[in-house]
RNA sequence: GGCUCCGUAGCUCAGGUGGAUAGAGCGGGGGUUUCCUAAACCCUGUCAUUGCGGGGGUUCGAGUCCUCCCGGGGCCA
């Protein structure tokens, strides 16, 4: 199989679709992208036909695009390819398309009727019955029905949430685990094998102040007057902690080595601290492959090794007793430091070991999700990777731009040292899993969101989420309803029974939909996008809501009625397989 | 001051590689149930008024690309 010719050719629709050779993948290519591939590969012959025939001149054929018009009246797919000839054939766009459509042989590709409309678009409109073809494919991959070859077995891992284990997820960290969950969820789908990992900082100075905190609080409780430090860590939540601890050792710390007494508190405290994140992430659907130490970096002594490995390339000096990286070699705004005076490795050069260390653990691409107060760090990871000799471009950083929580009308302002926060459990308490989720999810990592709390609260049954977790519940009872009145629900029915559903405008918009799914997994997996599969989950709940209240299933046509059933079934399979990407469940009743 | 994200309907937000009449939900008004769950559906408005904060530009074609300006968030100084 010419695999280079091929995806040379296709460049339809954004995706690269790659045909795999049989029996090497559990991957396939679906049924419209099939479709769209032979229309494709169909215009490019027949603009070479034209050619051969005198009636086209152009060098190479340019880019060209194979979509779906907006508006319905301008057929099922349309092309450009007409406009982006009219420099080299120096002709009118209307006089090229005329040429492609009169060679242009529509064998094997469902086309129906082309015509040329506007400025020089062709617009194809299909023979409706290639929509019959969608349901058995659906019913027969099951929970697989969307699954795309994009990543072709590479390895990825995405970094979310990594939240400092001092204290508790607060809310972005929940957009940042909704988001990273998502994302991995999706990879998978579309082929990559994927790894998610959460990094543990769990050394440094924010440790050493929080074991002050902790400290303090151990001290307090055992009715011993000390001052809590000043820049600590005032959260309630520590003196739960404390109490805690108290409850199991009692005061066998008050009168130790205070060096003892803190790092025991510090373990204790870490230990808990760590156990509660894990289990609310867990309750938030979140579960990961890796928990990655910061200590385990320095016991291994990598962060010393890389950078002796910077110091070896030449890309370290020491300057006023520091050692500095040249991070401006690589588009840095100044050189950073990595040593200092004191011997101590700064927090980047830890970071620099432990990127350093997932690409030596063999990914293809390493993604990391970062809030956007992070982004001045972007530029100089990529800068310290390309330094290891690592292509910058494989480690991909998605900001997220911040959380801002309303409450009662004003901005809540939310500090961890302040202890003022509102934590992903209590989101969860308040608004729920799966509406939290998708409210995250709805939106463009890019955007600044505002949580009104209040509202999320008082109008969470109007949060979209339910709107499609009701199509789901309703799919459900139908099903529920035509068992209970005997009739046989088939795994795969035939099409030619099928095609008895395309009589509604409402049953092909819906298989329209079922079909894009592949396309969709490819397009949001490439750009990287979860937000998109809310989106089309949205949409597709909505087409089924208009056909429930248009058309009925259970009918007494006994042909209809089986196949209105294996529609069902298949949105039911398409709705669910959507949610599951999303962390979203999708229930049987509501 | 530098870097970056955002600025689309009253509100919250979508708008892959630039393409044909810029969308959804909520909100406002009106309607739908002897019928598979009305957490739903349908209709409605010049809701954005040569238009996507404003001005230039590139292009056959710009919400989408470039540039400058205005406003807001974030990071750094």
């Amino acid at each position: 199989m010419p695999l280079d010719s091929l995806t040379g050719l296709l460049k339809f629709c954004k995706a690269k679709y790659l045909v795999i050779p049989q029996g090497r993948s559990p991957f396939y290519m679906n049924v419209y992208e099939i479709l769209k591939e032979r229309v494709f590969k169909a215009i490019a012959a027949a603009a070479e036909a034209a050619k051969a025939g005198g009636e086209l001149n152009y060098e190479s054929l340019p880019e060209y695009v194979l979509e779906e018009p907006r508006e319905k009246q301008y057929g099922d797919l349309a092309t450009n390819l007409a406009m982006v000839l009219t420099k080299q054939a120096r002709r009118s766009p209307r006089d090229i398309a005329a040429a492609l459509i009169k060679h242009l042989d529509t064998a094997g590709t469902w086309i129906e009727r082309s015509e040329i409309a506007g400025p020089g678009f062709i617009n194809f409109y299909l023979k409706p019955a290639w929509l019959a073809e969608v349901i058995p494919e659906v019913l027969t991959q099951g929970a697989k029905y969307g699954q795309v070859n994009l990543g072709q077995g590479q390895k990825v891992q995405v970094e979310f949430v990594s939240a400092n284990p001092t204290g508790l997820l607060h809310m972005g960290n929940a957009r940042g685990a909704a988001l990273g969950d998502s994302l991995a969820s999706l990879l998978s789908m579309a082929g990559y094998e994927v790894s998610r990992e959460f990094y543990i900082n769990d050394t440094g100075n924010q440790i050493e102040n929080f074991a002050l905190s902790l400290e303090a609080r151990y001290l307090q409780q055992l009715g011993q007057d000390v001052s809590f430090p000043e820049d600590g860590y005032h959260g309630e939540d520590l003196i739960d902690t404390v109490k805690g601890l108290i409850a199991a050792v009692g005061d066998k710390y008050l009168n130790v080595d205070p060096h003892l007494r803190r790092e025991f508190l510090t373990r204790y405290a870490l230990e808990e601290k760590l156990g509660q994140i894990r289990a609310t992430l867990k309750d938030f659907g979140v579960e990961y492959d890796v928990w990655f130490s910061e200590q385990s970096l320095h016991d291994a002594g990598l962060v010393r090794s890389t950078m002796e490995d910077l110091e070896e390339k030449g890309y370290i000096y020491e300057k006023e007793g520091a050692m500095w990286l040249k991070s401006t070699l690589f588009g840095d705004e100044k050189d950073e430091v990595v040593i200092r005076s004191s011997g101590t490795p700064t927090y980047f050069s830890v970071d620099i070991a432990y990127h350093r260390d997932k690409f030596e653990r063999g990914f293809d691409k390493v993604i990391n999700i970062w809030g956007a107060d992070h982004h001045g760090h972007v530029a100089r990871m990529k800068g310290a990777m390309q330094a290891l000799g690592y292509n910058p471009d494989s480690l991909q950083i998605i900001l997220m731009q911040l959380v801002r929580l309303i409450q009662n009308g004003e901005i809540v302002r939310m500090s961890k040292r302040s202890g003022q926060y509102i934590t992903l459990r209590e989101l969860m308490d308040e608004v729920g899993k799966d509406a939290a989720r998708f409210f995250f999810l709805l939106r463009d990592p890019d955007s600044a969101v505002e949580f009104d709390l209040d509202l999320a609260k008082s109008q969470s049954a109007d949060n979209p989420v339910y709107y499609v977790q009701y199509a789901h519940a309703r799919l459900c009872s139908i099903l529920r309803q035509a068992q209970e009145a005997g009739v046989t629900i088939e795994a795969v029915p035939a099409k030619e029974d099928l095609r008895l559903l395309l009589q509604s405008s409402e049953e092909r918009d819906l298989l329209k939909k079922i079909a894009d799914l592949p396309g969709e997994i490819t397009i949001a997996a490439r750009l990287m996008e979860p937000h998109r599969l809310a989106r089309y989950v949205l949409d597709l709940a909505g087409l089924f809501h208009t056909f429930y209240n248009s058309q009925r299933v259970l009918v007494e046509d006994e042909k209809l009625r089986r196949a209105r059933i294996a529609l069902v079934l298949a949105v039911k399979q398409v709705l669910a397989n959507v949610l599951d990407l999303l962390g979203v469940a999708a229930p049987e009743r509501m």
